[in-house]
Order: C-alpha cells, then structure tokens, then sequence
DNA sequence: CGACAGACTTGGGTAGACGTAT
DNA sequence: ATACGTCTACCCAAGTCTGTCG
C-alpha cells in the first residue's frame, strides 16, 4: 500500500481593499480591521442575491460578523441596516468584468497558472499509478448558503488552515510539507480509509475529505461493486416482493410500518430518509421520517382507487409530489398508522433505517435501502431501451430514445432542475422556427395545388414533373417540421428533469455500453470525456451482449 | 439500545469554457 | 469575428450507512 501526495492546496489569503473603497456606517465612511473587513466584502459579494434580503441570513451573518469585530468596531457597528456595502460590492463587479475583458494571452496565462498548481496538487502515487485527485483546495472562507429554508444560512464559513488539516499518506512515502510557517494538525498512515486529508469545517462540526477524482482505479472499483450488489438484488427481489406483502398482514404494527416503507422505497424509489437532528438543518424527509403531514389518502381520485398524495420535501429541500394508486393493504395500513395523529408526527413512528436495513442485510448480503434505487434506475433504462429503441432510426432517433430511457429514471428518482433562466428565450426561438416552417409548408402545400391545377389543363409532361418537384419539396419541408417538433417535445419535457444525477450515480454505465454497441453509436455521443473516464472500467467490460 | 463520529455517495447550482450561428 | 446559448467542471452541501462508545 503506497499513498503519497502534495497536500491540499490552500487558497490565497485576503487581499485587503484599496483605499478608496470604503465601508460605510450610518452614512459615514469607517476603516475596518483587516479580519471585519475580509468578512464584510463576503457579504458585499451576494448584496445583489436574494438570500441576502432574508431575515435569518442576516441574523446569523451579522452575529457571527460581530465575533470577529474588534472591541472598537463592536461599539459602533450596532445595527446591519446602518452598513453600507454598495461600494465594496460595485469594486467586486468591477473587477469581474475587468477579468472577463481580459486579452487573449492574459486569459491564457492565467490558465497555464491554474494548469501548474493542478499538475503539482492535483494527483497522486497510489500504489505506483498517478491517480487524479477530485478536490484538492482547501474550500474559501465564506458565508454558508445551505439549500432550502436552512436555519444556518449567512453563518461564517472560517479559512481553513494548515493547523485544521490531517493529513493521510503511506509511512515509507513522502510525507507533504505544511506551507512556509505552519504545521499539520495530524500526518497519519490510516491505509483502511482513503481520503488524502481532512478538516472539521466549522457550520455543521462535520468533516470535509480531499478523496480521489471518479476516474481512478480505486473509485472505479467501488463503482463496480455498487453495481454488482444492484443486480444481485435482482435475482431475490421477487421473493423480497413477496415478503413484503405477506408482512402487510402482520400482527406487529412494526413489522407493518417496515413492509409499508420497503414497498414505497421499492416502487417509488423513495430515499431511506434517516432521522436529523432538528434546527440543524433545512426540514427535509426521506420514506422512513415521512410524517403524516406529507400524505393524503383518497379512496378514489381520478377514476383511481387507493390513491395516496405525497407532498414532501426530500433531499436539497426538492419537493416530492406524486399521486400513486397502490395495493389495497397498503392503504389500510396507512390509515391505521394515520390513526390518532397529529399531522406533525412520524408516519412511521415504530421505524428506523437502521432497523429497515438490519432487515435488509439479513434478506441479502450487502443490501440496504439505496440499493432499491440502483436497481430499480438501472432496470428501467434497461428496459426503456429494449422498448424504445427502433433498430430502423438514424442515430439522431436512437439518441432520442436513449434520452427518453435516461428521463423516465430520473423521473422516477424525482431529479428535478430549476427551468434553466435561458429556456423561455430559447424556446421562443425554437417556436419562431416552428411558426416559419408551418408558413413554408404552407406555401409549398400551396405551390403543390396550382402546379396541379395547371397539370390538369395542360396535361403536358413538363407540368407533369413540375407536379413532382413541388410535392417533393412540400415532403422535405414537411419533415423539417416534424423534427422541429420532435425537438420542441424534448426541450418541453427536460424542462424541470435533469438527467446528470442518475446517468453518473444510478445507471450500470455497463447497460449504455452494451446498447451503443448493439446499435452502432459512437460512445462520445452519450459520454462526454469525463464520463468516459469515470466509466471507463464499463467500457473495457461490458460486450454487445452484457444484461443488468 | 441510542447518540455520535466518521467515511463515503449523491445532489443541484453556477461560472466560465466552448462551440455554433450569424 | 463576435455574440450567444449550451455544456462542463467545479463547488460544496446533503444525504446514506457503519462502527463505536457509554
């Protein structure tokens, strides 16, 4: 075992302002210490983002803000709306686009700058092979933003030091110097784990790895296996099935509400949803922390019998709305564990994933509840390809239906985007196509008529073939338009999907392979150069012939 | 057990690189 | 050549799940 590394590369340290860029309290201008003012521009920086208008934000940033002040500072900036940042902020604009109005050759010094520090800290000896590295900075000081209504939003993310880091590395190699000044906190040789180093970062007193980049052997190797535990569940998921269903029945409401959860994980590829600790973090729920706030029970909906609403927030505060028909027991059960409730209480009250997934390990070796989610996202694009893919189409079509599979799983895993700030301009130009296309065929549908109409009089040959040549042109401009069409769909519906997360993390990169080879597409054309790397253990494996 | 620490995967957002249409 | 839209790389937060400790 070989491990040996730079360390983690640290940001630059603060610049101070120039003097003519001042703060001002209460309308008049004040000389901030160099720490309040690194921390002040931090907020200067968002003035133009919303968060930075609500009430928590604030609070938290202006109360952490007040920690760093100096005992002077303290006694006179008493009060957030008396700061003004604006001329901190304009600096910062001011300074971006200067950036961005950067010549050609400034620009490309500047890259062959961040290419060298990426050389030097950016990989690796793994036993022998130079491994990529996936984050190797030290993450900036800051203001924490957190997603979704997040109790710690506008707190003070602290500069990360070299004191803060523990460094992991093999005994016989050499180990990184700390920079100039400065030592580690820890060098350690731990050759079970495999992160490089690590710090506590300050919001949540969690831990924060520098690990390895997604195309290298040992992450490739993890990916495997993931895959691998997914489709040995494929051979035991009937009798799991089975299980479940029996277990509706039970007599111990626990073992009910663990029946209850598994088939909505199972169907509905629901996260496990592990217990939070509270005023921690945004209120967000998985299947097992679901609370009987977060369905509704229709007895009939829509012409739909057993029809439960699911309207929740899960993860990255992302909402879950669905309406799903389901199997008449799991009904009764749900209105049984709804019984005598206050809508704030556990769905699931009996329930935790850790004993959900005692169960599950004990049914399959290495089985937990995400496990339902690789497979069930990797058998539906599997089987979306088989139903979708018409051998007859052009590779345009074959890709078509490829992003159709890849969408009905990320669908399925309820990977939602925010509609991207460019879609309604872009699509407006796509319908102005739309509308010149529909005003041709028109015009040629037109051409088609009185080039027959003269036929008819004429009966001549040269009318004749005049006939011909309108029709054809009407036929190619009738299918422009379809195509048009077929890509206005496509946008429509990817509108709020985004198809990354479960390309990356859900889909056996081993099914794509296969089904590119079957059909003769290129594999840039699903993967781009990154993904190619990731995948490219899938690549060298999977033949023509590879099932999930 | 249950709380907590630790390690690792999964997740959406976004700046800026990149490619394409004009 | 440039403007503009799209794609990628990066960012780092937020999950899952296991192991340990009192």
């Amino acid at each position: 075992m070989q491990l040996e590394h730079r360390g983690p590369y640290f940001v630059p340290l603060y610049e101070p302002l120039p003097e003519d860029v001042r703060f001002y309290y209460d309308g008049k201008p004040l000389k901030l210490s160099l720490a309040t003012e690194e921390i002040a521009t931090f907020y200067a920086k968002m003035l133009d983002h919303e968060y930075t208008t609500k009430e928590i934000f604030q609070n938290n940033f202006f109360h952490d803000w007040r920690k760093e002040m100096t005992s002077e500072e303290q006694e006179i900036i008493k009060e957030l709306d008396k700061c003004d940042f604006r001329e901190i902020h304009k600096y910062f604009v001011d300074k971006n686009e200067a950036r961005k109005a950067l010549s050609k050759e400034e620009k490309q010094k500047l890259k062959e700058e961040a290419d060298k520090i990426q050389e030097e800290y950016g990989y690796c000896i793994l036993d022998g092979h130079r491994e990529k590295i996936g984050n190797f900075k030290t993450e900036p000081p800051g203001l924490f933003r957190g997603r979704g209504e997040h109790p710690k939003m506008g707190m003070l993310k602290k500069r990360v030091m070299p004191e803060d880091v523990v460094i992991n590395c093999s005994r016989d190699s050499k180990i990184p110097e700390p920079p100039e000044g400065h030592k580690w906190k820890e060098v350690r040789f731990d050759n079970t784990v495999t992160w490089l180093a690590s710090w506590t970062e300050n919001i949540q007193n969690t831990l924060k790895y520098i690990m390895l980049n997604p195309s290298s052997k040992l992450k490739g190797e993890k990916d495997w296996e993931k895959y691998e535990v997914a489709r040995r569940l494929k051979d035991v998921v009937h009798t799991i099935r089975a299980q479940y269903r029996k277990d509706w029945e039970s007599t111990e409401i626990k073992k009910r509400q663990r029946a209850v959860a598994l088939y909505f994980i199972d169907k509905l590829a629901l996260r496990a949803g592990n217990e939070k600790e509270e005023g921690e973090t945004a209120d967000t729920v998985g299947c097992c922390s679901l609370r009987v706030e977060h369905i509704q029970l229709h007895p009939r909906l829509d012409g739909q019998e057993h029809v439960v609403e699911f309207d929740f927030l899960g993860k990255d505060s992302i909402r879950y709305y669905n309406k799903v028909s389901v199997e008449k027991p799991v009904f009764k059960n749900l209105k049984l564990f709804m019984k005598n409730k206050d809508p704030t209480d556990d769905l699931f009250d009996q329930l935790t994933t850790t004993f959900l997934n005692k169960h599950l390990q004990h049914l399959m070796d290495g089985l937990t509840a995400k496990v339902f989610r690789t497979y069930n996202a990797s058998i539906t694009l599997q089987e979306q390809l088989k139903a979708l893919t018409n051998p007859e189409d052009n590779v345009a079509g074959k890709l078509l239906s490829y992003n159709r599979a890849n969408r009905a799983v990320a669908i399925l895993c309820n990977h939602q985007r925010s509609v991207p700030k460019t879609f309604a301009r872009s699509m407006q130009v796509l319908q102005e196509k739309i509308d010149a296309k529909k005003k041709q065929v028109e015009e040629a549908q037109a051409e088609v008529k009185k080039a027959e109409d003269e036929f008819n009089e004429t009966k001549d040959a040269k009318a004749e073939a005049n006939v011909e040549k309108k029709k054809k042109l009407l036929k190619r401009l009738e299918e422009q338009l379809a195509r048009l069409n077929v890509q206005a769909t496509d946008k429509e519906e990817n509108k709020q999907i985004a198809l990354g997360t479960s390309k990356l993390n859900y889909l056996d990169p081993r099914i794509s392979v296969a089904w590119c080879k079957k059909f003769g597409i290129p594999i840039e054309r699903i993967y781009n150069k990154t993904q190619r790397e990731k995948f490219a253990w899938a690549i060298d494996m999977a033949g023509e012939d590879f099932e999930f």
